[in-house]
DNA sequence: AAATATCTGTTGCACAGGCAACGAATTAAA
DNA sequence: TTTAATTCGTTGCCTGTGCAACAGATATTT
């Protein structure tokens, strides 16, 4: 699911013209929202990858998600049209058009037919969202990192289908994302591979 | 921010009857749905309290949210027309009315003209859930109990804007929230307060 | 190839917090 | 009022995990 999901592709062009969508293009690392930054267009990834994350009270910082392209972001603070109380940043080299919520939201002026569809594509991608959140509060709920790990490996190994998966993320990512230590992650992660209960090589994981 | 936000009492009911929506009775913790339960319609709060939670694969339970009159829940997955993970309870005697989601979006055949108003709250008010999760996201990634009872009291201090502020929840409730033990939050709680860093009495808290 | 930086795993230590057992206080039922 | 049930706080014990320090592996730069 994405917002321009059954629409043709020169709808989509009259669509970012209509809506006057700028796009940017913003190198590896680049910050392409900041926290606290006043937001009316959602993000939406026309090339590259980027990280969603929030820096806490304490100074550290906490994963919020990620997204790739056809994926939007933002959604959440253009629509209340509030400050961001995340940081976007381009995990690697990517391109973003900036739609203006509004527009969308608003009746076309060129009285556009997919603009409907737009609408309910919105609210379908949003309402996803919301799972997957429910699904990361879900992993941290969990009392041990044990638990929190093999569910983690549980939802990826359910998404990709396969005996053996990858997980696109470094080691520091993963303990990042799971809110614990990064060597408390080593350890358990080795304690489970010697106990039987998964293996693992490198990225690669397998849950036995 | 409700679904029926900035629509008069008669459109309501036309919209209720133009939706076939059902409105049910619910004794205090009767379940409203079940986990596993295919949903199609959103529930709507006509009067009462339920609460939404769902049961970790250990068997204990993961409060998700709580939900009030004029509030909605279910949105997620009658929008994808999906089992529901969740199960809702009410926390006291509750009146819901069930909205048929997909008569929402589809154009109404009466074509009732707030129809495209229902839409856009129902897309703001999912917008906003995405934010409540987000906030126990981050109440739930506080590396310590501590600084997640402090952020908890933080919150809702600032909601209800007063100097002391009443928690709605029993002990049990707010350490089935945080994720913790119920003993450890007394305790977590006894300390602060010798440290005197909060101060409460039964229910009502004070952040010095 | 050599030098540097980044990523990952290992281990010792300390302490936060889970769990069990208990008692006191409060509320509900008989 | 008495009894039972529920809620809340306290404490001892023990395990899980954060943290620091380090080493080896891998990737990147010069």
């Amino acid at each position: 699911m994405n917002i321009f999901k059954g629409i043709k592709e020169d709808e989509i062009k009259h669509l970012l013209d209509c809506t006057n969508a700028v796009t940017k293009s913003f190198k590896k690392n680049e910050i392409i929202i900041h926290q606290g930054q006043k937001i009316n267009s959602i993000g939406y990834i026309i090339k590259g990858c980027v990280k969603i994350s929030r820096t806490n009270f304490d100074g550290s910082e906490i994963t919020v998600a990620y997204a790739q392209k056809d994926e939007t972001f933002a959604e959440t603070f253009a629509l209340a049209n509030k400050q961001s109380i995340v940081y976007v940043t381009a995990k690697e080299d990517s391109c973003i058009s900036f739609i203006n919520v509004n527009k969308i939201i608003s009746t076309c002026p060129k009285n556009c037919t997919f603009h409907k569809k737009i609408l309910e594509n919105l609210l379908r991608t949003i309402s996803s969202k919301n799972l997957v959140l429910q699904e990361k509060i879900e992993i941290l709920s969990q009392k041990t990192l044990k638990d929190k790990i093999l569910l983690l490996l549980q939802k990826y190994k359910q998404e990709t289908n396969k005996e053996i998966f990858k997980l696109p993320f470094s080691r520091e990512e993963i303990a990042t994302y799971l809110g614990v230590n990064r060597t408390a992650l080593s350890r358990e992660l080795s304690k489970l591979k010697s106990e039987g209960i998964i293996d693992f090589e490198k990225n690669l994981f397998k849950i036995k």
